[in-house]
DNA sequence: CGTATTTGACCAGCGC
DNA sequence: GCGCTGGTCAAATACG
Protein backbone atom coordinates (compact mmCIF):
# COMPACT_ATOMS: atom_id res chain seq x y z
CA UNK A 1 0.00 0.00 0.00
CA UNK A 2 1.10 3.61 -0.22
CA UNK A 3 2.94 3.93 3.20
CA UNK A 4 4.62 6.79 1.66
CA UNK A 5 3.94 8.56 -1.73
CA UNK A 6 3.58 5.77 -4.62
CA UNK A 7 6.98 6.32 -6.28
CA UNK A 8 5.90 4.02 -9.17
CA UNK A 9 2.84 3.26 -10.95
CA UNK A 10 2.58 -0.70 -12.29
CA UNK A 11 0.00 -1.19 -15.48
CA UNK A 12 -2.71 -2.88 -14.02
CA UNK A 13 -3.18 -6.00 -16.30
CA UNK A 14 -6.17 -7.48 -14.94
CA UNK A 15 -4.95 -10.03 -12.37
CA UNK A 16 -4.00 -9.29 -8.56
CA UNK A 17 -0.45 -9.36 -7.49
CA UNK A 18 1.24 -9.62 -3.99
CA UNK A 19 4.75 -8.40 -3.78
CA UNK A 20 6.84 -10.71 -2.46
CA UNK A 21 10.36 -9.11 -2.83
CA UNK A 22 12.48 -6.41 -4.25
CA UNK A 23 16.37 -6.24 -5.16
CA UNK A 24 18.62 -4.13 -7.16
CA UNK A 25 20.06 -6.19 -10.11
CA UNK A 26 23.35 -4.82 -10.42
CA UNK A 27 24.25 -6.28 -14.27
CA UNK A 28 21.69 -4.25 -15.27
CA UNK A 29 21.46 -1.47 -12.53
CA UNK A 30 18.03 -1.78 -12.61
CA UNK A 31 15.64 -1.90 -9.52
CA UNK A 32 13.45 -5.33 -9.96
CA UNK A 33 10.37 -6.05 -7.79
CA UNK A 34 9.09 -9.34 -7.61
CA UNK A 35 5.32 -9.86 -7.65
CA UNK A 36 3.22 -13.47 -7.48
CA UNK A 37 -0.28 -14.32 -8.65
CA UNK A 38 -2.57 -13.68 -5.73
CA UNK A 39 -4.55 -16.75 -6.68
CA UNK A 40 -4.24 -20.62 -4.99
CA UNK A 41 -3.29 -22.67 -7.60
CA UNK A 42 -1.72 -19.92 -9.93
CA UNK A 43 1.94 -20.09 -10.12
CA UNK A 44 2.29 -17.17 -12.45
CA UNK A 45 4.67 -14.63 -11.19
CA UNK A 46 5.33 -11.03 -12.15
CA UNK A 47 8.92 -9.04 -13.00
CA UNK A 48 9.13 -5.55 -12.88
CA UNK A 49 12.37 -3.84 -13.28
CA UNK A 50 12.98 -0.12 -13.95
CA UNK A 51 15.91 2.23 -14.08
CA UNK A 52 16.97 4.38 -10.66
CA UNK A 53 16.32 7.48 -12.96
CA UNK A 54 13.79 6.64 -14.79
CA UNK A 55 10.81 4.78 -13.03
CA UNK A 56 8.78 5.66 -16.53
CA UNK A 57 10.50 2.93 -18.69
CA UNK A 58 9.47 -0.24 -16.53
CA UNK A 59 9.70 -3.25 -18.14
CA UNK A 60 7.11 -6.07 -17.25
CA UNK A 61 7.91 -10.03 -17.07
CA UNK A 62 5.28 -11.92 -16.95
CA UNK A 63 6.90 -15.59 -16.27
CA UNK A 64 4.39 -18.34 -16.11
CA UNK A 65 0.92 -19.09 -16.99
CA UNK A 66 -2.32 -18.18 -15.29
CA UNK A 67 -3.79 -21.72 -14.46
CA UNK A 68 -6.94 -19.93 -14.15
CA UNK A 69 -8.58 -17.18 -16.19
CA UNK A 70 -8.91 -13.75 -14.72
CA UNK A 71 -12.27 -14.34 -13.63
CA UNK A 72 -11.87 -17.14 -11.19
CA UNK A 73 -12.20 -20.86 -11.43
CA UNK A 74 -9.34 -22.82 -11.11
CA UNK A 75 -9.58 -25.91 -13.40
CA UNK A 76 -6.14 -27.52 -12.54
CA UNK A 77 -5.41 -27.25 -8.68
CA UNK A 78 -1.87 -28.43 -9.71
CA UNK A 79 -0.34 -28.20 -5.86
CA UNK A 80 3.36 -28.46 -6.63
CA UNK A 81 5.44 -28.06 -3.08
CA UNK A 82 8.14 -25.23 -2.56
CA UNK A 83 11.05 -24.80 -4.79
CA UNK A 84 14.07 -26.83 -3.63
CA UNK A 85 12.15 -30.59 -4.30
CA UNK A 86 13.71 -32.91 -6.97
CA UNK A 87 10.23 -33.75 -8.40
CA UNK A 88 10.10 -34.26 -11.91
CA UNK A 89 11.12 -30.50 -12.44
CA UNK A 90 10.79 -29.11 -16.31
CA UNK A 91 7.58 -31.44 -16.61
CA UNK A 92 6.06 -30.73 -20.14
CA UNK A 93 4.61 -27.30 -18.66
CA UNK A 94 3.96 -24.35 -21.04
CA UNK A 95 6.02 -21.72 -19.36
CA UNK A 96 4.74 -18.54 -21.06
CA UNK A 97 7.85 -15.75 -20.82
CA UNK A 98 6.24 -11.85 -21.95
CA UNK A 99 8.62 -8.97 -21.40
CA UNK A 100 6.35 -5.85 -21.59
CA UNK A 101 8.28 -2.30 -22.09
CA UNK A 102 6.26 0.79 -20.72
CA UNK A 103 7.57 4.39 -21.45
CA UNK A 104 9.87 5.77 -23.54
CA UNK A 105 12.80 3.41 -23.97
CA UNK A 106 13.63 4.15 -27.27
CA UNK A 107 16.70 6.04 -26.68
CA UNK A 108 16.99 3.68 -23.90
CA UNK A 109 18.10 -0.03 -23.42
CA UNK A 110 21.79 -0.45 -24.49
CA UNK A 111 22.21 -3.38 -26.25
CA UNK A 112 25.18 -5.16 -24.41
CA UNK A 113 26.85 -2.23 -22.67
CA UNK A 114 28.81 -2.98 -19.00
CA UNK A 115 29.35 -0.30 -17.34
CA UNK A 116 28.43 2.92 -18.93
C1' DC B 1 -6.98 -6.39 14.44
C1' DG B 2 -6.13 -7.74 9.81
C1' DT B 3 -4.01 -7.21 5.62
C1' DA B 4 -0.62 -5.54 2.48
C1' DT B 5 3.85 -3.95 1.95
C1' DT B 6 8.74 -3.37 3.17
C1' DT B 7 13.62 -4.78 4.19
C1' DG B 8 17.02 -8.20 5.31
C1' DA B 9 18.97 -12.63 5.31
C1' DC B 10 19.50 -17.17 3.40
C1' DC B 11 20.06 -20.51 -0.29
C1' DA B 12 21.26 -22.34 -4.66
C1' DG B 13 23.57 -22.26 -9.16
C1' DC B 14 27.38 -20.77 -11.91
C1' DG B 15 31.95 -18.86 -12.90
C1' DC B 16 36.75 -18.83 -12.21
C1' DG C 1 36.42 -24.69 -3.47
C1' DC C 2 35.09 -20.08 -2.99
C1' DG C 3 32.77 -15.86 -4.32
C1' DC C 4 29.07 -13.60 -6.48
C1' DT C 5 24.47 -12.89 -8.21
C1' DG C 6 19.70 -13.77 -8.39
C1' DG C 7 15.56 -15.35 -6.19
C1' DT C 8 12.45 -16.46 -2.35
C1' DC C 9 10.68 -16.40 2.29
C1' DA C 10 10.01 -14.50 6.88
C1' DA C 11 9.26 -10.96 10.15
C1' DA C 12 8.12 -6.27 11.23
C1' DT C 13 5.57 -2.16 10.19
C1' DA C 14 1.80 0.86 8.83
C1' DC C 15 -2.89 1.97 7.51
C1' DG C 16 -8.08 1.34 7.45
Amino acid sequence: MDRRVHRLVLPEDGYEWKKYGQKFIKNIRKFRSYFKCQESSCMAKKRAEWCTSDPTNVRIVYDGVHSHTHHGSSPSSADQPRRGSSNTSSNGNQYNLLTQVFGDQSSNAPPASRRN
